[in-house]
DNA sequence: CTGTTAGCGCATTCAG
DNA sequence: CTGAATGCGCTAACAG
C-alpha cells in the first residue's frame, strides 16, 4: 500500500492524500473519497519515507548499558516522561554492558530516523569521544562527565566521600576493618569518583582503607557476591563491606549469608531458622550506592546513596528538546547531587 | 554529506561509492580515492535511505510492557543472543504497563525501518487483535496466548497448579490460611492461568481458596506491599501469602515486615535487633512465580517458579526470522513448560 | 569493472 | 483548493 494506489484509488492525486494525512487543504468531498479508501485498504503512510524527506521524526534514541536495573529504570522514566509530554517517542538499544555495543548503537540511532541521541554512559573510550565530536545528531551524555556532548552527571566524588565518612564513624563503635567491592577504573564515575570519594571520606575520619580489602566486580549481583565472598575467605575482621552499587551489594549479603553457613553447628542448619541465625551473628554490614527499592524492601533497607535518577533522566530530555527544536548551541553539563540514606532501623 | 557528494569529490560515480560501501566491485585506485574521501568528510550513509531502497533493516523491534524487570531482561537476552548471531540488531520500546501505548509502539514500529517486531505480553485486546491481523511486517507474542500471531507462551495454569499443591501441603503442616495477591483478569496469562491453576491445585489437596483471601495488585513491589499490608489487617490466620509475581512477593515481604512491626514491644523495637525479631517471628511465609534471583539473593529464597524466559526469547526470535529470512508461513504457537523451586533452606 | 538511469514512498514547490 | 513534477539518499539494473 503507497500512498499512490490509495491516490488512484480515491480518483485524487497523490499530494491530495498526502494533504489529507498532514492537514493541508483538501475538500470536504475529496477528504471523503480519501478518508473511506484509507479505511478500507488499511492503509499506514511510512513513516520511513516520510522522515526520509521531512528530517523530523519527532523520535529520540535511548542507548543503556543493561535493561534490568533500578536506577537505569528510573532515568528512562524521566526521559520519557518529558519526551511524551513534548510529543516525542522514545527508543531504547542496550548494549548489555559492551562499551564496543555502544558505539554500534550509537551509530545505528545516528543513521536510523531519531532526532536525537541520549546516552547513558559507562565508560567514554576514544571511540567515544570521536562519536560524540562528529555525531549528526544531538547527543546528550547521562552518568558521566564529558566535554564532547551536554551532559549530566552525578556526584558520585561527594557521594563516595559521604558514604566513607559514615562507614568510618560506625567502624570505630563495630571495630574491625572496613572492605570495599568497586567496578572497572574505566568508568569514571562509578569506578573512580566513587570510590576516591569514598576513600577520602574515610581518611579524613582517621581510616585508612586498605588495599588488600578492596576488590573489583562487574555491575552483577553475582559478581558482588564473588568478590564479597573471596574477602570474607581472605580476611577475618571485615565489620563492613561496602560496594560500588546496590546490586553489588545485594550479592554481597548472599555471599554473607552463605559464608556464614559453613559456620554453623549442624544442630541450627538443620532446624529451620538457619537464616534468622545467620542474620544475628554474622554482624557483618553492607553498604551500597543508588537505593534500589527492592534490596530496601525486602532487607528493611542498608545504607545507601541516593541519587536524582529520574531527575537526571528529565533534565537530559529537556537539554536534547532544547538543541533538537530551538538549535540551542551553548554547550552545557550539569551536576546533580545526591542524599545519604540511612535506614532507620539501624543503629 | 551525501553519497552524491563524496561521489564528486573522488572524481567517481555515486553508484561506485554505493559498491564500495557494500562490497562490489571497485577498482583498487578508486577504492583508495573514496576511502580517503570518506575517510576525511567522516560521511556515514544514511542507512534510512538504504532502507527505503533495500526493504532489508536487520532490526526487529521488541514492545516490553517494563523496562526494569528480571523476567523480561531474560527474554531480551534469548532474543539478543540469536538475533546478534544472525546479524540483526534489537530495538526496545517500553510501554510502561500501559496496554494503549503497546499500540502505539507497535504502530510505530510497523512503519519505521524494522523487519519484524515481537511483542512481550501482557494483554490482548481488540486493538491487539486488529493490529496483529493486519501488519505490515511480521510479528510474534511472547508470553500470551494468541492466534493471531506466532506465539510463544508458558505454562502459567500448569505452574499455577504445581503452586497450590505446594502451598496446600505446606498448610496442613502450618495450619492458618492461605492468601493469593492476583493481577488483572485482562492478562489472560498471569491474572488468569496462574490464578486458576493455583485455585485448582489447593483445591486438588483439599483446600479452598477463600474469596476474601484474595486480593488484586498491580506488576510492583508497591503495589504487593499495599495489598498484603491490607489481607494482614483484615485475616489474622494467614500463614502463607502467594503472589502472581515474585515482584509482588518482595512487597508482600516487606508488608510482613511493616507489619510485624507495628506489633513488636518497644523494647525490642528499640534493641536494634528489631528485623530478627521479626522474620522469627512474623512465621508468615511468601510465594511467587519467576524465580527472580536478586530476592533469591538476599532472603535466601523463597518458594517460586522458575520460567523458560530466556528460552522463550531466543525461541521467539528463531520463529521471527525464520518468518523474515525463509518467509515460513505455516502458524506455530509454543507452550513452555516450568521448574517449582523449593528453597532448599525452607521447610 | 564502471557510469547512467530509475525508482523506494512520501512531501513539497509551483502552476493552474 | 488541486495535480504534476521534483527530489530526500540510496541501491539495482542496465548498458557500456
Amino acid at each position: 500500500m503507497t500512498i499512490k494506489e490509495i491516490a488512484q484509488l480515491a480518483g485524487v492525486s497523490s499530494a491530495a492524500v498526502s494533504r489529507y494525512l498532514n492537514g493541508g487543504y483538501v475538500s470536504a468531498e475529496k477528504k471523503e473519497q480519501i478518508r473511506k479508501v484509507i479505511e478500507e485498504t488499511g492503509y499506514r503512510p511510512s513513516a520511513q519515507a516520510r522522515i526520509l524527506r521531512t528530517k523530523k521524526a519527532c523520535l529520540v534514541g535511548v542507548v543503556v548499558p543493561k535493561i534490568n536495573s533500578e536506577s537505569i529504570s528510573r532515568v528512562t522514566a524521566g526521559i520519557e516522561q518529558v519526551l511524551s509530554r513534548r510529543g516525542y517517542q522514545m527508543l531504547l538499544a542496550s548494549t548489555d554492558n559492551a562499551p564496543e555495543k555502544e558505539i554500534t548503537y550509537l551509530k545505528l540511532f545516528e543513521n536510523y530516523p531519531v532526532d536525537g541521541i541520549i546516552l547513558i554512559g559507562t565508560v567514554i573510550t576514544a571511540e567515544h569521544r570521536k562519536f560524540l565530536k562528529n555525531s549528526k545528531v544531538p547527543v546528550v551524555v547521562i552518568g558521566q562527565y564529558t566535554k564532547y556532548a551536554n551532559c549530566i552527571y552525578h556526584d558520585d566524588y561527594g557521594a563516595g566521600k559521604a558514604m566513607g565518612r559514615l562507614v568510618a564513624a560506625e567502624l570505630e563503635k563495630l571495630g574491625g576493618k572496613a572492605a570495599y567491592i568497586g567496578v572497572t577504573k574505566e568508568d569514571k564515575a562509578v569506578g573512580v569518583a566513587r570510590e576516591d570519594g569514598f576513600r577520602s571520606g574515610m581518611k579524613s575520619e582517621g581510616i585508612l582503607l586498605e588495599p588488600d580489602y578492596v576488590k573489583t566486580a562487574e555491575f552483577t549481583m553475582d559478581s558482588g557476591y564473588h568478590a564479597a565472598f573471596e574477602l570474607l575467605k581472605q580476611k577475618k575482621d571485615i565489620r563492613i563491606i561496602s560496594c560500588a552499587t546496590d546490586t553489588i551489594a545485594a550479592g554481597a549479603i548472599e555471599a554473607i549469608l552463605a559464608y556464614s553457613t559453613q559456620n554453623i553447628p549442624r544442630s541450627v542448619a538443620d532446624s529451620g531458622t538457619r537464616m534468622q541465625y545467620i542474620l544475628n551473628n554474622s554482624g557483618i554490614r553492607v553498604t551500597g550506592f543508588g537505593d534500589n527499592q527492592f534490596l530496601k524492601a525486602v532487607t528493611g533497607g542498608i545504607p545507601t546513596v541516593h541519587f536524582g535518577y529520574k531527575t537526571s533522566g528529565i533534565r537530559g530530555a529537556e537539554l536534547l528538546l532544547d538543541v533538537i527544536e530551538r538549535g540551542e548551541k551553548i554547550p552545557i553539563e550539569m551536576k546533580l547531587g545526591f542524599r545519604l540514606e540511612e535506614p532507620k532501623t539501624e543503629k
